[in-house]
DNA sequence: GGATTATTGTTAGTATACAAATGGATTTTG
DNA sequence: CAAAATCCATTTGTATACTAACAATAATCC
């Protein structure tokens, strides 16, 4: 007749899946925020996007980089005010904004991706070499 | 001499660890979002811990559930102006709220548990029961 | 005991995120 | 061809999240 009241439901906040990858990421945009204190983390995955496609329009920028129509215009907006991107209506559709780094955004990006690299290796560095392979592909099953 | 030109940077957005985890955590977060359609994830996060504790400091509440004070100052207000949880002035430190989750906070986090438990499922369901071990033990390493 | 230091909560400002509504443009369909 | 459906970008509103600065209070140290 020992053990805990029934009544009160059983939950722990912190093994909680949600709560891991919450505090996981925090971490991370932590050490970005340290490393690129000039651009958020997503500002640079927009920019390093448009950087590997060449040029897209705004809302196909948004779904590349999974941010809604709504966010990718604040993001690219921020970028533009920078000198990072330029944008331009399309001429085949008026309804487009065709996006294009420009030659200070391409050099920034070149720039930084080596800190990119190293942030990734900081962000996983608890873990061993076999350890982040697990990771990272547990985590694409996630996506 | 055939390859790449050495003057483009070699990276890619889409396998990033950053970028894994944004992805991830959205998915989960629309998967809270779908069942317990009143509450955001945060929200149920600083309830569930104060029930959990029984009572908290503002502060102190936010250091349990990884939240500096501007946001759990919000997240308290949020909740409090729905009557989930009370705040009383500390008599012993006058600048310290103690917050205390009412009968209407308890019988709710009571009654969404089952809900929760549910959706850690639901975010988890792509791994296999190894998988999920593995992914929660390394998300913890990375806290 | 008085000055220094630290902590608590608040406020303002910036930046994601998402939902929902709107308007304009294009495409599909009947 | 005209109506309907779809797509693109914008706007509004709400909710995290963090930084920085601030006032009030408490604790510590010399």
């Amino acid at each position: 007749m020992s053990g805990q009241d029934d009544n009160l439901p059983s939950y722990r906040l912190d093994p909680q899946v949600g709560f891991l990858m919450r505090r996981a990421n925090q971490r991370h945009l932590a050490l970005f925020a340290q490393a690129i204190p000039d651009l958020t983390s997503t500002q640079f995955a927009a920019l390093a996007k448009l950087c590997e496609l060449g040029q897209a329009t705004q809302n196909a920028l948004g779904r590349a980089t999974a941010m809604d129509a709504a966010t990718i215009k604040g993001v690219a907006d921020r970028l533009r005010k920078r000198g990072l991107i330029d944008a331009a209506p399309d001429p085949e559709d008026q309804r487009r904004r065709t996006l294009t780094p420009t030659a200070e955004g391409r050099a920034l990006y070149a720039r930084l991706v080596p800190t990119a690299h190293q942030i990734t290796a900081a962000t996983l560095d608890p873990l061993s070499e076999d350890e982040r392979a697990q990771f990272l592909d547990l985590l694409q099953k996630l996506t």
